[in-house]
Formats: structure tokens, C-alpha cells, sequence
DNA sequence: ATGGCGCAGTGGCTGCGA
């Protein structure tokens, strides 16, 4: 099973480059951020005709999280259950015995900002949630745009903004691991200096001044048969490109 | 020089992302 996350910043704009990539790398299941879409916009007909099932949960402007799959989707969730947010992040769905959880995790602007409190919530109430969530599914995936660099190596040397690499943020990342969910990155050998995301502006990706955020977080049962995991840069390398770029991990299942 | 780029909304600009 090839298992995939991406932030697409728009869907509408990003679609092309989402078509072309789910031909190109046929994964099993690819999870979506940042549509910025309401449902009734979502490309269902285009996502049926590539050969997908989808789950979708959307905003307008903001937002907005999908599942696509190759096979059925059942169990599909929204939300992180008992935790009230109008903002459309977390998308839960089983594909094939394993528990997929996609999620946009929040930006937080600035340490100490009020949206960064609210990031430090969202991530507390997500943590006991999957708590629970591995009780009942051995087989869980939770990947998605975690706005959280996990260690030094994760960030650029001349990132100077707290935000994404501060001790709460990562003790919030450790509190996930601490679970028992592997990063699925870090089971292999990788460069140095291995990114997923680069400002559009200051000419970033060509002078790799990027963060890796976007993440691949296996339960034990997955991450004893994970046998791959890489970034592709291709797709940032495209005319109009997402500032993010595709994580893949393969499973031996 | 605290910007730069890109997207969305209903705009000639602002808010936001990371």
C-alpha cells in the first residue's frame, strides 16, 4: 500500500498538478490540505474519472481536507471528536483495515499569538484523541501538514521564526510519538537537509531554505512494514506549484 | 527597505499562509 500526503494550497488552482501526479505515481490512498473549496466545489467527477474514491470536508477561502482512495472508503469521520472548530482540518477515514487520519494542523502565525494558543489546543485534544484511536485500530495512519518542524535537522540553519520549531510545538510532536506513532521519514537513511516546504518568495526552493512539516506517522503494526519513504520535489518544480510537496510512504500490506 | 509570493474574496485592496 502507497499512502501519500500533500498540501495543494487550492485545489482549485492545483488540480491539474493533483491529476497528473496520481497518474503518474498511482498511490493507494492520497490525503489533501488546503483545498479552499466549499464540498459543493469539490472535483468530484475529475477524482472519479482518475480512478478515485474521495472523502472531502471544505471551506470557503480557508482550509478544507480530502481523502482519495483507490479502494472503498468506510468509518469516514470528521472533526476531532469533542473538540468544537469551525475550521475544516481532520478527516478520518478506513481504507483496507488501515485507520487514515489526514489533517492540516494549525499555522500558529507567531509564539504567543492567539492562533498559537489555539495551535497548542487543537494539538492537545488531537493527542487524546488518538490516544483512543490506537486502542481500536492497530493499523492507524495520521499524516498531513503539521506546521511543526520535529528537530533541528528539520529546519533550514537560517529559519529564525520560533513559529514551527518551538519547544511547545515539538513537545506537542513528541507528545504524538510518545503514543507510539513512528515518522515514517526517519525509519530510513535521508539527505541532509530534506524539506517539504519552501517560501514561495526569496527564490527558497531553488536555495533549499525550506522546513519539513509534512508528515508520515505510522502505529507500530504499520511501521514494522514500512519499507519506504520520500519526498518528491517534482511537483514543486512545476509552473504555478503548490509551496508544498508530496510525502509518500510504502507499506508492505 | 520587515518586503519579497501566491491564493481567495468581491477587490483595485486586505488577510493569511509558513
Amino acid at each position: 500500500m502507497k499512502i501519500a500526503t500533500w498540501n495543494v494550497n487550492s485545489l482549485k488552482v492545483r488540480l491539474p498538478h493533483v491529476l497528473d501526479w496520481l497518474a503518474a505515481n498511482r498511490p493507494d490512498v492520497l490525503c489533501l490540505q488546503e483545498l479552499k473549496l466549499e464540498d459543493k466545489s469539490f472535483p468530484s467527477a475529475e477524482i472519479e474519472a482518475a480512478g478515485y474514491h474521495a472523502a472531502f470536508s471544505g471551506q470557503k477561502t480557508y482550509n478544507g481536507v480530502a481523502i482519495l482512495s483507490r479502494s472503498a472508503l468506510a468509518g469516514i469521520g470528521h472533526g476531532i471528536p469533542g473538540f468544537d472548530d469551525e475550521q475544516k482540518r481532520v478527516l478520518a477515514a478506513t481504507v483496507n483495515g488501515v485507520r487514515v487520519i489526514c489533517g492540516y494542523f494549525p499555522n500558529g502565525q507567531a509564539v504567543g499569538s492567539e492562533k498559537f494558543a489555539y495551535k497548542l489546543r487543537w494539538l492537545a485534544a488531537l493527542t487524546e484523541w488518538l490516544r483512543e484511536e490506537l486502542k481500536a485500530h492497530q493499523r492507524l495512519v495520521l499524516t498531513g501538514d503539521f506546521n511543526i518542524a520535529p528537530e533541528d535537522r528539520d529546519a533550514h540553519p537560517d529559519w529564525k521564526d520560533e513559529i514551527h520549531v518551538s519547544p511547545a510545538e515539538r513537545a506537542a510532536f513528541a507528545a504524538l510519538t510518545g503514543l507510539g506513532l513512528a515518522d515514517a521519514y526517519r525509519l530510513f537513511p535521508q539527505d541532509d537537509k530534506s524539506f517539504s516546504w519552501w517560501d514561495y518568495r526569496m527564490g527558497a526552493f531553488r536555495r533549499n531554505f525550506g522546513l519539513r512539516i509534512d508528515h508520515i506517522l505510522l502505529s507500530p503494526a504499520l511501521r514494522d512494514v514500512c519499507c519506504a519513504c520520500t519526498i518528491d520535489k517534482a511537483p514543486r518544480k512545476l509552473e504555478r506549484p503548490s509551496d508544498h510537496a508530496p510525502v509518500i510512504a510504502e507499506l508492505e500490506l
